[in-house]
DNA sequence: CGAATTTGACCTGCGC
DNA sequence: GCGCAGGTCAAATTCG
């Protein structure tokens, strides 16, 4: 009876062994499966990684010419005159120049900048640029702590409060005149460049990521629409102001001038908008200081542009030198970075072929913007401040296109479709490597476009 | 109650 | 010098 329980456990015991040597081999089988799924994921992820790593080299590549393209133009003559034999081994030094040409809230004079710049260590070129160079003109990294940005402009000493300046105001003009001289020192060419941006709008101002604080209205002469005056409350400090007005023509368009230059940080949604007013205000200065005839930056533009005259208006006329950006026939927001870029712009892959999507297949008489705007001076426009005009707007059904076909073409279609988007992105690639505004504000849009993915 | 906005007054530059 | 228009200030008011 014993020997039979014996037997008959013995038994058990042998089919439970069986049991657990069935079930390690499962697991070990398992284990293996995963081990090698795991393995196959990781070796994918290298070569992703490996891929993406490739992507923004060239992308880091593409917008380090595109700046050394924006220096040249911004400030040739400068470099003649303070460098007329200028060689090969000077690259360096420029590509420090740049840097600074592209940042946005800060912009030195032309003079400031060259000692800026002087002075700028190799260290900080680095810093700037060598984490992924995508950067540069989103984040101003110039040593300026949170601190800082609280204290006036390139000011050493410690600058009045906000409560210190109205008693200044009250009880001393000419310290509140001289201080505004000093502002006016501190960014002579900015301060007075005024970049105006027409927006389709319903609300009552447009939302450019920045913090602005109303400080006056008043219904100008020959526009019963009250023009709203607003100062940026991000800083104490910071003299940059702006105008909202609605347009007499159109009441559905919303006319911003912006003025100056933040000496602060600025928030990533604000970038958008900084840097592309940095970049058409940098547009103009440089146009405008070269030669007030006919400036060699848009002079160039007319090459490109054969169906719209090109047309630069003499700025004597105004106190101020004013470039508008048209950006009416976009399809707008009350925010300016959704309206930046369409939502299905997609910034992720193949950058520069895919996402510049050009209207104009057959030749590059009209440099397009971000698939669907095209550079535009009007001599015939009557905004206020009319000086230049550049037109960002244009047919959104242009820009979709290429979107759009990709899903219903056959594969001959696609072959086709294909090989004339390489065509057309060489085509295009000429077009923006030879014209150095476009260059300007296309570094400016594809920092924007950065500051909007980093988000 | 503090911050933001409104609004009339004031300042400044420019043309006549 | 005067008037006009654009721009700014600051007290009053509103808003959250």
């Amino acid at each position: 009876m014993e020997k039979n329980l014996d037997n008959s456990l013995s038994g058990a015991s042998a089919v439970k062994e069986i049991h657990n040597h069935e079930e390690d081999d499962i697991r070990k089988a398992l284990k293996d499966d995963e081990f090698k799924s795991a393995l196959a994921e990781v070796n994918e992820v290298k070569l992703e990684n490996a891929r993406l790593k490739m992507l923004l080299q060239q992308i880091e590549n593409d917008y380090n010419s595109l700046q050394t393209r924006l220096f040249n133009i911004c400030q040739p003559d400068l470099k003649k005159s303070v460098n007329p034999t200028c060689t090969s081994e000077k690259i360096a030094d420029e590509e420090e120049c740049e840097l600074v040409s592209l940042r946005l809230g800060r912009s030195p004079s032309p003079s400031e900048s060259k000692k800026v710049d002087k002075k700028r260590t190799r260290e900080d070129y680095h810093c700037v640029q060598s984490n992924d160079g995508l950067k540069l003109g989103l984040d101003y990294s110039s040593g300026v702590s949170e601190s800082d940005l609280l204290k006036p402009n390139n000011n050493p000493s410690p600058g009045p409060t906000s409560e210190v300046v109205k008693t200044m105001r009250k009880g001393d003009d000419e310290s509140v005149k001289k201080r505004a001289g000093d502002d006016e020192v501190s960014q002579p060419n900015v301060k007075r460049a005024r970049v105006s941006v027409r927006t389709k709008c319903d609300y009552p101002t447009i939302n450019d990521g920045c913090q602005w604080r109303k400080y006056g209205q008043k219904i100008s002469r020959g526009n019963p629409c009250p023009r709203s005056y607003y100062r940026c409350s991000v800083a104490p400090l910071c003299p940059v102001r702006k105008q909202v007005q609605r347009c007499l023509e159109d009441m559905s368009i919303l006319i911003t001038t912006y003025e100056g230059t933040h000496n602060h940080s600025l928030p990533i949604e604000a970038t958008a908008m900084a840097s592309t007013t940095a970049a058409a205000a940098s547009m103009l200065l440089s146009g405008s200081s070269t030669s007030s005839q006919s400036p060699k930056n848009f002079t160039n533009l007319a090459n490109y542009s054969k169906t719209t005259p090109l047309y630069l208006s003499n700025s004597s006329s105004s106190p101020f030198p004013t470039i508008t950006l048209d950006f009416t026939a976009f399809p707008t927001t009350s925010s300016f970075t959704s309206f930046n870029f369409p939502s299905n712009f997609q910034p992720s892959s193949g950058l520069l072929s895919n996402s510049l999507s050009f209207s104009s297949p057959e030749s590059y008489t009209i440099p397009k913007i971000l698939g669907s705007g095209c550079l535009n001076y009007d001599s015939t426009s009557t905004l206020p401040y009319h000086k230049n005009l550049i037109n960002i707007g244009s047919s959104q059904k242009q820009f979709d296109q290429p979107f759009i076909g990709k899903n219903n073409t056959s594969t001959s279609d696609k072959l086709k479709e294909d090989s004339s988007q390489q065509a057309l992105t060489e085509t295009l690639t000429k077009a923006i490597t030879s014209d150095p505004s476009f260059q300007s504000v296309l570094a400016a849009a594809i920092s924007s476009m950065v500051g909007a993915t980093k988000t």
